[in-house]
DNA sequence: GAGTGGTCTAGACCACCAA
DNA sequence: TGGTGGTCTAGACCACTCA
């Protein structure tokens, strides 16, 4: 039998997928959730220690518990850094190439967890900070989990996808994994990006997930990092 | 006043400073410790929490809790991910190339935090894998703080630098911060790591902490990334 | 079986926030 | 002032390791 506290985490996460408590909303109070489910409140403490941990949930001391709606610009915004050359705020802005539905290939089926028969959205777009062209992304998504997506929404929705996902499709991103190589600008990635063919471009490609571990997106972005870098930290 | 547990942690951090307890030894159990801090044992639970959090300490359930010794292989193998295609486990060898003592640069210097009339320690070498060249790496560590390496202990510790920072010095990495770009091979770099000049190369700047978050060691690795990757999770 | 970390409880008090 | 999360305690029992 699992430890009351994970399984306490388990009914948490159930509320949240079903979304019971919606993303910027708060959860009950630690005493009414420990009535709830019949468990000490440092039990379900423990449990919300984990999902704060996670930023799954926020804590706001004399406020309450909120579910993390920390989508809106957060991974944007890991994602990329500004370099300290251009210290001030940059503008972002987002260009819709193209907006296709198509059968997934094999690699992609395989990183969803789709059918290769099933059907993706398949998106380019190509993101310029000042003016200057920055990231060429492509993205893919199962059609069946966007139902009513259209090109015009993306172009209305000006700001992340994943704020998207989350507002008009209720699909919140929670973790991603990235591969991250050299590549060489081709003729098309180089003409979009305004570099010279041959350069170098950083390729992130990322598998994006949603609750309970499920893939929801995969993307790949080649970004030109001559006046930026991307950040990490190790441990 | 700052929360108790928060002291209990600075203590128990102080003590791994001093070397009090080694990597790879145990601590004290937690009775002991809140004993000998005269708080309750859940208090140092808390505290050690945080720490094995941090993976500073280790927990092994009915053994005792551990300094984390990850050091000799952890940051080495968090740094490159072998992709799926040679899933069988390879060979890692490591050549030095040149081993110098010299002022520091203004850029470097201010990295690590040292005057610029401070003499640095400049390490070049390459890592191949199977022996295919794969990263050039440049090294820069305060001489002060590693009085007596020499060019043949380098050689000797074939393993990771880290590993001998740690068992020759005393001193552990315990996080770093990354910035990664892609670059062109330029003349040097293309024919020592076996590339056409001006192919794309991972360039991926490191700047590593000790306790304190004292920085300790700057490093620029260049990265061949045609049959490999480098991997990151986000949040 | 003795000792360790892991879980769980119950209750106390503190710090913060809003009405 | 009442409700929230944050800290701290004391004690119970469980799960694992090792002699």
């Amino acid at each position: 039998m699992n430890p009351l506290y994970i399984q306490v985490k388990k009914r948490i996460t159930e509320s949240l997928v079903s979304a019971e408590w919606g993303p910027g909303q708060s959860i009950p109070s630690e005493m009414e959730l420990a009535k709830k489910y019949n468990v000490s409140q440092g039990t379900v403490r423990k449990a919300i220690d984990d999902l704060a941990a996670d930023k799954i949930l926020i804590r706001r001391q004399g406020k309450g518990t909120f579910v993390s709606t920390h989508k809106e610009e957060n991974i944007q915004l890991r994602f990329l850094r500004l370099t300290e050359k251009s210290g001030k705020k940059e503008k972002l802005e987002n260009k819709l190439i193209s907006f296709e539905r198509e059968k997934a290939s094999n690699q992609i089926a395989r990183a969803l967890g789709v059918n290769t028969s099933s059907t993706l959205i398949s998106i380019k777009r190509l993101l310029t900070f000042n003016g200057k062209p920055l990231i060429l992304d492509f993205i893919k998504i199962p059609s069946v989990s966007f139902r009513g997506l259209t090109s015009e929404k993306v172009i209305e929705k000006k700001g992340s996808m994943y704020r998207m996902y989350e507002t008009d499709f209720g699909i919140q991103m929670l973790h991603a994994d990235e591969k991250i190589k050299a590549v060489s600008a081709n003729k098309v990635s180089s003409s979009m990006l305004g570099v010279s063919e041959g350069s170098p471009l950083l390729s992130v490609e990322r598998l994006s997930y949603t609750y309970d571990d499920k893939p929801i997106e995969w993307r790949l972005g080649l970004c030109v990092t001559l006046d930026h870098y991307y950040k990490t930290e190790l441990e």
